[in-house]
DNA sequence: GCCGTTTTCGGCCCGACTGTTTTCAGTCG
């Protein structure tokens, strides 16, 4: 993983150049070679050793000398000295909001300012209003911007963040002077974290648009108004970015805010090309200044020469090659899913009973809803002994037999315990429909032991679908330690699905994950791990993962029919075990 | 610092808002 640490490297370089006031281009440079090595999956060592390396986007020959430097040495010595040349520390003023580059640079060296508890001792006592530029305004922002950042600038999971846009977005509709209206932004992405949420309106009367924005109950301060751009705080301190246009150029507009910034910059830079310019009122034939496209989002990409994108690809990490090569990949979507795993009933730590999930699975439409209640180690969550688990699939028989077209498959979330054997003996594994594998426990042995845990339980042929395979809880538990390319070799190997866990706060596998997953041939599978009924619709979180990765329907196994779907699992039963 | 179906040098995406400016720099997305 040493392109991990290059490109944080590279990232720190960008951020050093910055505060310098080096050449924009050239910290650019440092930031996409350092995106670019983020995202790669191959063999770092092997490339390098190949001369290869200027073969990968964004890296020239200095930056791949400078990365055969750090594989040799551990180091790069043009990072080191540019360190020595910044103050410590003083790259942390740049997390102030408001406060960039030539800021920071000014109240270092005028003020002698280093951290951020100075910078609000200096504002408070007014000295900030002695340097040129600077009056009671700015150390007024400087001082609210402080505050936003001690309050900890925590980002939204997309359980938090997709409620809360429905919710600004219904009350916006009753402005009659809205006529379209979206999400745009990270939201829109379905990126597992959002920062600032962002909307976009059409509307030919924008200032009825603004008051109402700015007046509504979600605005508990405003921090920035103007006729086309707005921005509120909400009670919950979420920021709100506001953006209106006119219905001509929606489609642009939503373009341009959905970003990614990597991927929109790419964009214009492909316009340039052909004598076309992008902005968010259209797109524009840079000679005659005549607008061809802007109503409709599809019709930018159409005017560019490219099939639409799906916005969950808009990272600037390969879709606009794909698109020219008209080889984007057919996301999966919600109408592609037949069935849901993992799910909880009263029989574990479920809040509903077998009857009510059956009927909200088949109320949406899916073939089969996998029953999987804890395995009897997990005592916390009441998991169910062996006895109690045949209690249980005796009802499920008794249900099937009741009903057509839907069926709930006797399944269980069985403990990898931490010998990496499961929960239940195999005869009884033998006799379910589907398998989960998870680890609830003992996440310190270290990667080596937990990475042994996870191989020897896919080497167990009635294992179906391993669960969270890192077991993070963002905002509460980090990641354990896993080698994860190992396990994509063994799941690929062993013929076991790896899940996306749908859960909002584990979204596990991540999406980059995912995807280096199923370029590596693995099948995979969104679940939501539901405790209750409303749980179910968290479908849609798991999917904007696995369309972030490039997922397409083959790839999932809950896009196979109920058939297909039993005859994958006993295909891997009838193999000889694994050695 | 990268990159090339105009180019190996001279470009490199584009615009809104703020504060302080009287024409613009800084910051943000």
């Amino acid at each position: 993983m040493k392109q991990h640490e290059i490109a944080a490297l590279f990232s720190e370089m960008a951020d050093l150049l910055e505060y310098q006031g080096e050449n924009l281009f050239r910290i650019r440079a440092y930031r996409r070679a350092a995106q670019n090595l983020e995202s790669f999956s191959g063999d770092l060592d092997r490339v390098s050793a190949e001369d290869r390396l200027t073969e990968l986007s964004g890296i020239g020959a200095d930056l791949a000398n400078k990365i055969t430097e750090y594989l040799s040495t551990g180091t790069i010595a043009a990072v080191e000295a540019v360190r020595r040349r910044i103050p410590p520390g003083v790259l942390a003023l740049l997390e102030v909001p408001g406060l960039g580059p030539k800021t920071a640079k000014l109240l270092t060296e005028r003020l002698r300012i280093k951290t951020i508890d100075e910078l609000e001792d200096a504002a408070k006592a007014h000295r900030l209003s002695r340097l040129p530029g600077f009056q009671a305004k700015k150390e007024e922002n400087i001082l609210k911007g402080i505050a936003i950042v001690k309050r900890g600038r925590e980002r939204m999971h997309l359980g938090v963040a997709m409620p809360l846009a429905n919710a600004l977005m219904t009350c916006l509709e009753q402005t009659p002077a809205v006529t379209r209206i979206s999400t745009a932004g990270s939201l829109r992405r379905m990126r597992e974290t959002i920062g600032d949420l962002d909307l976009l309106v059409a509307s030919s009367h924008p200032a009825r648009v603004m008051e109402a924005f700015t007046h509504s109950p979600f605005s508990q301060r405003v921090l920035a108004s103007g006729t086309t751009k707005s921005s509120i705080l909400t009670p919950e301190g979420v920021q709100v970015d506001l953006r209106v246009v006119e219905p001509d150029s929606f489609g642009a507009a939503l373009q341009y805010f959905t970003g990614s910034k990597e991927h929109n910059v790419r964009v214009r830079e492909l316009a340039v090309r052909q004598g076309l310019k992008v902005n968010e009122y259209g797109v524009f034939r840079v000679k005659t200044n005549r607008r061809l496209a802007g109503r409709e989002e599809a019709d930018v990409y159409k005017t560019l020469g490219l099939p639409w994108i799906a916005p969950e690809l808009r990272e600037d990490q390969g879709e606009l090659d794909a698109a020219k090569a008209g080889r984007l990949p057919q996301l999966v979507e919600r109408n592609d899913v037949r069935g849901d795993f993992h799910i909880h009933t009263v029989w574990s730590d479920g809040s509903d009973t077998l009857e009510a999930m059956a009927k909200a699975g088949s109320a949406r439409g899916y073939q089969y809803l996998a029953i999987c209640d804890h395995s009897p180690s997990l005592k916390v969550a009441h998991g169910m002994p062996v006895a109690r688990l045949r209690q249980q699939m005796a009802k499920i028989r008794a249900m099937n037999a009741r009903t057509k077209g839907f069926r709930l498959l006797m399944g269980a979330e069985v403990d990898i315990l931490s010998d990496g054997s499961m929960d239940y003996p195999d005869a009884v594994l033998a006799e379910l429909d589907f398998v989960v594998g998870s680890i609830h426990t003992g996440f310190t042995q270290g990667e080596a032991a937990l990475t042994r845990r996870l191989i020897a339980a896919m080497r167990n042929p009635y294992v179906t679908l391993i669960a969270h395979p890192t077991g993070r809880l963002m905002g509460q538990r980090e990641p354990y330690p896993v080698d994860l390319e190992a396990v994509f070799k063994a799941a690929r190997d062993t013929q076991t699905a790896l899940e996306i866990n749908a859960y909002p706060r584990r979204l596990d596998l991540c999406d980059t994950a995912a995807k280096r997953a199923r370029e590596a041939g693995v099948m995979l599978a969104v679940s939501t791990d539901s405790h209750s009924l409303d749980q179910l619709d968290q479908m849609v979180f798991g999917l904007g993962v696995a369309r972030r990765a490039w997922v397409e329907p083959a790839q999932l196994l809950n896009c196979l029919t109920l058939d297909r779907l039993l005859k994958w699992v006993a295909r891997k039963r009838a193999r000889s075990p694994s050695t």
